[in-house]
DNA sequence: CGCCTCTTGTAGATCGGTCTACAACATGTG
DNA sequence: CACATGTTGTAGACCGATCTACAAGAGGCG
């Protein structure tokens, strides 16, 4: 283990500028690679660093210079989906002297305030926000104080950049598959109104715009159907479950990401059926999607990459970029079993229905 | 929303002091809520604080006195286990000062190191540590410095806390379960080498001793397989497969956690096998564990027990505690439907040897 | 040789808080 | 009334870095 011995009580600058028989301001230079240091005098410091097994204080740094710290904040960790754009970012930086550190946004506080001003007190050179939530004004006056990326937000600001998912396109590639297989009859699942607001920017509000935009244009208008459920496995599969045992039982579900239609599956086998009853498909392509117990159609939106993106951009806006930015990424409908045409209930009419379009 | 404005710039306690009428020191007392502070004084500062939108600079806080900041850090956070820590971690401050952050351990960079000492640098007033792969000498250091919980394994330190869940009880749970079930041909996946080795106090340590001595003790000595995989749902798949398909295909396996039972699960389903052929036991109970399409037996650790009493045991320890703490939560078998009695194979003579025990 | 420039190192202010020591004043007590 | 005690507020050192301004010395050039 080459790992310097645990901070050593606390060696501070002014031990190692003993030690190296130098100034306070040449042990800083040589530490932070600024101009003026002899190669001699880099020597005999970084001897003494080695020796003393010196570590900056980054408290101390961070009152006049930079932390080295990247903020992510994240709500809900159970959500597998998050953990991608943390592996992600954290791959992102792994050779780079900055350290992430991740403040999870209590629901039970404010959602994502508290935690985005706990990493902007704690001077952070930078913040990236996951939280679909706060408001953009206030993001905005953040954005003054400190470099912002929005990570999964469609709204756009100069103030800081985004990272998105193309979730319009996503939405047409899954309402493309299931009216190719057949599907008239879609139902979507989707979380409780506020946070589905349209032109809100959230995600779930594309999506649902997209949902409802896609049947109109097919002609289903009238068959539009929206579930609504609060967060969890288990709210999600109570909804699914009068979804399922209601009169207007749908040919197929769309839910909003892959943890309700995890509730759906699940509410499935519950009431004895099967996705040859009712075809579900999710969004995210969380790892578990792919399992062959559950084999959820699904859409793929790279969350990896995601968050390297959004720490590149990060890095950007810190090393001076003053203009916006805003990525979008194409997400990628994956196939698999729980997708199949619908069963012929009331005869071959509603299929040779679709035929003719 | 009742959030002060976003740190607004910088507003210092200098500016406060000023506002009020005051002393910089009289500032800094009302906010510590410090001896000797008349109601009047309150009361001003407090109207300056909230008009300015004053925040505490965290760093230059943490100069002198405490950052009221928690540290954890966290391997792999794929891994669905470690979110319940961070619930009930959360949970367990969200009415508190403390401000958790985590730092996940980067698996490219020496593992836990590079992630506590990046807490440590960032004068947290004390952290939780999951990684199981840190040395104790280099943790009982760290522990000189800061209080330190150290979350699931096994070995005792007065230098730090521990929290852990009893391993050894929980896998006995499962054998004899299993036992139960009349299985006796039950192999145990786990993972590679170095991190199983005995007396290392690592958890999947801990299982593997126990299993082999469970295997013993029932005179299955000679039935005893032990397969070993990396990390990972594909790599925990291959080795599953290579198991199934091979010559002395086990009635059962017992997997060291939850994720790569899934992983046998898959490779069972991919085999044209059932949980009928080979029961599959798993241990961590994730959430996904409990979906009727996967329906796995495995063991509830409850996380969120184990991370919100890790952070209590370390306000004490913050609070002044000097003698060391060391938790056991007990952990619950939960039993579903991928373990079922062993098919007949070759006779019925393998169930009555199992009787004459 | 005198002057100019470039390099190398240092002194000391500064960041925004905390905390100790002490001054000023009020109150209680013999 | 003199003195001890308690309360309330302030001044200023201090934490550990960064960073500006500048001094000292080396080398180049006419």
């Amino acid at each position: 283990m080459a790992v310097s011995r645990a901070s050593a009580g606390s060696v501070t600058i002014e031990d190692v500028a003993r030690e190296a028989g130098v100034s306070r301001a040449a042990v800083s230079k040589v530490i932070r690679n600024a101009y003026g240091v002899s190669p001699a005098m880099r020597e005999r410091v970084t001897a003494a660093i080695e020796k003393l097994g010196y570590r900056p204080n980054i408290s101390a740094r961070g009152l006049r210079g930079a932390t080295f710290t990247l903020g992510i904040e994240i709500p809900e960790l159970s959500n597998p989906f998050f953990p991608r754009l943390l592996t992600g970012a954290t791959a992102a930086l792994s050779d780079s002297p900055y350290q992430l550190i991740i403040a999870p946004a209590d629901p039970a506080h404010s959602e994502g305030y508290r935690a985005l001003q706990a990493l902007v007190d704690r001077q952070v050179d930078g913040v990236i926000a996951v939280s679909p939530l706060v408001e953009p004004d206030w993001l905005e006056a953040l954005a003054a104080d400190v470099p912002v990326v929005m990570l999964g937000r469609h709204d756009r600001s100069s103030a800081y950049d985004t990272v998105v998912s193309d979730d319009e396109g996503g939405t047409r590639q899954v309402m493309r598959h299931l009216f190719e297989l057949g599907h008239r009859d879609i139902a979507h699942l989707t979380c409780e109104t506020e946070r589905t607001a349209s032109g809100s920017g959230v995600p779930q509000a594309i999506r649902l715009d997209t949902y409802r935009a896609a049947m109109q244009e097919a002609g289903f208008g009238d068959r539009i159907s929206v579930v609504r459920s609060l967060n969890g496995e288990a709210e999600c599969h109570r909804a699914a479950m009068r979804l399922l045992t209601g009169p207007d039982r749908p040919t197929a579900v769309f839910a909003c990401h892959d943890e309700p239609a995890l509730g759906v599956l699940h509410a499935i086998a519950d009431a004895g059926l099967t996705t040859g009853d009712v075809a579900v498909v999710g969004y995210d392509d969380i790892e578990i999607a792919a399992h062959p117990n559950l084999s959820l159609t699904t859409v793929d939106q790279d969350g990896e990459r995601m968050g390297a993106l959004a720490v590149e951009l990060l890095l950007e806006r810190i090393a001076g970029r003053a203009e916006p930015r805003h990525e979008v990424i194409r997400p990628e409908l994956i196939v698999r079993s729980s997708t199949r045409p619908p069963r012929p209930r009331g005869g071959a009419t509603r299929l040779g229905a679709l035929g003719d379009r």
